[in-house]
Parts: C-alpha cells; structure tokens; sequence
DNA sequence: TTGTACGCGTTATCAG
DNA sequence: CTGATAACGCGTACAA
C-alpha cells in the first residue's frame, strides 16, 4: 500500500496548511502562540497536524528562531560513576523544559576542551555545563566575552569565569582530616588521583595539607598520586606500607582508590581500622559494602546535576546570566575510620607478624 | 573597545564573501567542494573566515543539505556503569566522523521509549542506537518503516527489527552454568534483575535454565529476582539462605548483584567458594577485588559502542542498511568458584555454627 | 573558475 | 484573528 506522495520525505506546515484549509502562518501559530487563533481553527489544525504526522522541523526552527534548544556538557568521559551520575541527572532535568544535552568527552586530555566547546558552540548550543575548574586559556577567554550561558560543577569556584556549581572539596577533606584527627590519628598520608589539570584533585589535596597544618598532624608531605583504578588504589597502599609504616590514618581522595587500599589491606593482613583507618571520597553505592564499610564524603552528584540544569534553564529562560550555588558534602562515618589502638601503627602490624 | 557590529550575532558566509571579496557561493565552496576553487581564493577565503571567526551555521547547514550529523541513543540510564560505558564508546567512536550523539534515558520506563524516538527524530537524528530488543509496538512499526538506520546492542537478536550488536546473553550464562556443573556443582540458584521490559535479563534467566536442564541439574525454579543494587543482591543471598540451603552455586546476572551475595556471604559466616561459589556477570572493575576475586562473564561493553558507531557510519556513508555484529563474551573464571566440599552445602555450612 | 539566484521549513512582521 | 511574505544562513543548479 504506497504512499501518496513519496517524493517529499517529511510532512510540513505547507501540508498541514493546504489540508487544514488554513495559512501556514496560521498553523505555526497554532503550535507557537495557541492564544492567537480562534479555538475552532486551532482545533482543526491541530487535529489535521496530528493526522498527517507532522513534526516540525528543528533544523528550520531553529534557523529561524535562532533557538536550538540544545545545551552541551563536556565533561572528561562518561564511564566515570561520578560524572556520568551528574550528567545523566542534568540531562534529565534540562529535558524537561525541552532542551536536550550533547555530551562531548575530553577523555581527560584538557588540551581538546576549547575544540570540544567550538564543536558545540557551531552547533548552535545555548548553554553549556562544564566540570571543575575552567583552566584552558583560550577557553576562558571565549566565555569572559560570550554571552553564552554557562556553568561548571563538582568544585566550588567564588571567582571563576563561569558561576560554579559545586562544593567545597578542599574542606571536605580538611574536614575528613578533623574526624580522623578527633579518633587521636597523628600520622596520616594521602591517596589521590592525577592533580595534574584536575582543580577538584588539587584542591583535595590542598585540604588534606590544611587540615593537617589546622591540627599540627604529620604526612603533610605523604602524598600518593596515582591513575583513578581500584588497582592503584592498591598500588598506593603498598606504597605507603613501604615508605611511612608510622602512618595510621588514610585518606582516600576518591571510594575507587579507598577500595583498593581496603582490599590491599586485607591482602597485607593490616586489620582496618585496628591497624589503620581509610577514608574515601564520593559514598559510591559500593562504599556500605566494603570491608569493613567506608567512611567517606558523600558528594551531591545527582543534586549537582538537577542544580545545573535549573541555573542554566533560568538563565536561558530569562536571559541573564546564571547563579553559582554552593552545594554541602556530608561526613559519613562508617567503620573503615576508628580510634587507632595504643602504640598501633603499620610497623606495630608488621611486627605482629599479621603482614604477608 | 567596542565590536564593529554587535547587532549580528555571529559572522555568516555573507560577510566572509564581502570581507575576501568573492561571492557567497565561493565561500561556501571553498570549504565544502575546496577543488572547485582555484588555490589562490581558497587560500584568501580561508584566511578571512578564520580571522573573522566564522562558523557555519548548524542549522541552516542542516536545513539545506538535510543532514543534521547528529545520532540519537536511547539507554536505560548513564547511572549505570554499564550502559554509560558502552554510550562512552560509542559517542567518542562516532564523533570521529562528525557526529554528535543526543543521549536520551527512559530511566527504565518502557513506555517512554517512543516518546524519546520522536524527540529524536524531530531534532533530525540521521541514526538511532538502542538497547536490547524493541519491544514497543508503536517503535516496533516506526522502525519498520523507517528508513533511518538503528542498531540496537547488549542482544543478539538475530530476527530483530533492526540489526543487533550485541552478545548471546543466554548462551554465556549457560556456559557459565555449565563452568559450575564441571566443578560438580549440582544445586543452582539465580539472582537476576527484574526480567519485566529487559530482555538481557529474561534471555539470561533462560540461559540459566537451559543450562541446567542440558546438564539435568537442579535449580531450575529457583530464580530470585530483585532490582538492580547491591543492596538487594544481598536481600536476595539471605533469601536463598533460607528458601534453598542445598544450593552450592549462585549465578548472578550482574557483577552488581554478586557484590552483594558475596558481602552477606561474608556477613553471615558462609565461604566463598568452599561452602558456595558464587558467579556474576560484566566484568566491572571491581571483580577482581572483591573477595574472593569473582568468576564472571566479560562482556565486551567498549566493543559494543565502537562497533554499533562504526556500523551506523557504514550505513550512513552508504546510504544502506547497518549490518549487526555478533560479540563475544568471555568466561573469566576466578577465585569465586570451585568446587563443591563433599556434602557440603549452606545446610551444613549452617550445622557448622558459622553462620551468625 | 566564479557569480547569481533559488529553496530548504519555519517563524516573525506587517497588513488586513 | 488571519493571510501574505520576508527573512534566517547555507548549498547548489545554472549561467557566465
């Protein structure tokens, strides 16, 4: 049973016009500005519209109106728990005021982002989400003189070019530092990931030191980088049984190195948090059940996300430039963090003879 | 200091032409058809678009050579590792070719599905990339009838509406019972999701079921389906805990539910894998990690997203029909499973008071 | 090789 | 309230 008319791929307001009787000005309206058309001609339109199947198209539209209602984020990749629960919370929510999100990923490569946005901005992007802090220069000189609306998330940024989203990550982990220093830890050491282009890892970083100067703590210097994986995370843990056996307390800048230090700890046969305690960073799913659960920083991913899509959405809406907001992390105790026992340290396990 | 003409927005072909003195079309040209323009324009063209900062118009583009180079995904959810892993792949995959991908997510309401179709379409998505079997009649006939080239991945469906890039979810469960059945195993039990609306989970449930009625096994009844979380893969140990305690081995249709058999087993003094053998299905990163280190099934997630992009452009290049892949999966066999102790099971791992 | 002119499908402006 | 018509910015026959 073929088609009428083949010829024309898609049905148009010319189609819906002619058939409906009516202008195409009149069935644009009837879609845009429903209040200008009598109720009958509206009623009709809409119903040959619906008959026919037509769609508008968004290209044409778009031209036209100069509205492409489509939003970017450009984030470092989406197979990271964290950032893909952020964007998948924005794009979500943005959809809902009918925008729709293009996610374009630097695989963590931030000499591709200022491409990345040129990509978005030529496809007619009318706002854009961004994580963490805005270091690329060319990048930040195109949004000081866009008009483009635009936001960044996960760190907490009171001066950046583009209002931030975020949180606090050098006090949360400052504050990490205060609940393991109130359980009497002295000597502490850090895991963290790659700071090297990463603002939220710096600043990790940083509240660790701050939050150990703050309380006169050692390990100020007992910083181990490595890749974001589990195995790394279990890399450093071997590391610092090697090289600061004194160490009793560890923070974990993310949940994925905390696991692998949990897990390599079992494998040393170091007893967590007898022996020595390990914190993380995000309260991912996993983190109630590991061994023994993690104390983490709860990190307001999702909220990020839906927060993101209401300050770009209001700013679009009202074409002003949006507001930052400053979201809370949340301490979460659980029993990887405890007293450490009298004279206990890794050297002290060690001596034990519980160690592999 | 003042632009010369705030009043437009962004610089057009228009003015490119004026500036290098040449026509419109010549600009146009001189990117799209670049040997149909003598060297020496070309070269001033260009170098006047790039000083004025022009861009092409997406939409116009769009709107006049009807192709918009965008490809829509619709996926369950980016919250879950494995999906946001593949879209990954898939999205950085494409791009390479000039296309961008429009993720939209049902948040595993079926009947939405549709709705997400149309949206793409509307916005001119040229392809369309999907998860599992299309099960939706109204989709079902769109699809049908469309011209537009869709993949759909994670299944094997070989007599699907549109070609599939995906693995044989049946068969690699039953590979995996039978993995099971060589360690003499002979009392199963499954932990799957909820089958309701996802045909990888009914096509494993029933590859669990085949693989016990090949090898004459028991189990066949006991399949325990709960949502997807950790959480209530424990809730589901607990329960073949009391319901089946002759079972010696539990299939989980995920990692993420055999994170939580494996940390109530923990919890309720059973040993994996001298009391039961527990097995899951992904491969996550924490497999390895987990204790003991899980026996599971590699799914080939990256794979997946690169071959449904790469299919999709051959179509899309050709004008023609994409052609599906079959996928391996991969047995991936660790510490989780072994073999079952003489008259051993969970009842008398429960005689021997290890349990709480 | 280059320029002119039209049309892609909409929305916005301006009459009526 | 409705209709005719002019853009929106680009790509491409067709003419030169």
């Amino acid at each position: 049973m073929p088609r009428k008319r083949q010829s024309k791929s898609r049905i148009n307001v010319q189609d819906v016009a002619e058939k409906a009787g009516v202008s195409v000005a009149t069935v644009s309206r009837a879609f845009n500005l429903p209040d200008m058309v009598s109720e009958d001609v509206r009623a009709r339109v809409i119903a040959t519209a619906k008959r026919l199947g037509y769609s508008p198209n968004a290209a044409a539209r778009a031209l036209r109106s100069r509205k492409t209602h489509i939003v970017g984020a450009v984030i470092p990749s989406l197979d990271y728990a964290i950032y893909a629960k952020m964007v998948n919370a924005f794009q979500s929510s943005i959809s809902q005021h009918g925008y729709m999100t293009i996610v374009l990923t630097t695989g963590f490569d931030n000499r591709t982002i200022f491409d990345k946005v040129k990509l978005l901005v030529e496809r007619g992007a009318e706002a854009l989400v961004f994580v963490g802090a805005i270091e690329d220069p060319a990048l930040r000189r195109f949004l000081k003189e866009s008009p483009l609306p635009a936001v960044t998330t996960y760190s907490h940024l009171p001066n950046e070019i583009v209002p931030s989203i975020g949180f606090d990550n050098a006090e949360s982990v400052a504050s990490m530092v205060g609940h393991l220093a109130d359980l009497g830890h002295k000597e502490f050491a850090l895991v963290s990931s790659i700071a090297d282009g990463n603002d939220r890892q710096r600043a990790r970083i940083e509240g660790y030191r701050t939050g150990l100067r703050r309380l006169k703590l050692s390990g100020v210097d007992r910083v181990f980088s490595h890749p974001y994986s589990i195995e790394d995370g279990a890399a450093a843990m071997h590391e610092i049984y090697n090289a600061c056996p004194q160490v009793t307390a560890i923070v974990c800048t993310s949940d994925v190195h905390a696991f692998g230090v949990l897990s390599e700890c079992r494998r040393m046969g170091l007893r967590v948090p007898q022996d020595v305690s390990v914190t993380g960073f995000d309260d991912a799913e996993y983190a109630t059940r590991l061994e023994p659960p993690l104390t983490t920083v709860f990190v307001p991913a999702d909220e990020m996300g839906v927060a993101a899509a209401t300050a770009l959405h209001k700013a679009l809406a009202k074409d002003q430039k949006p507001t930052g907001v400053r979201l809370d992390t949340k301490l979460i105790v659980r029993l990887s963090s405890g007293s450490p026992a009298k004279a206990q340290d890794l050297t002290s396990a060690r001596r034990a003879g519980r160690s592999r």
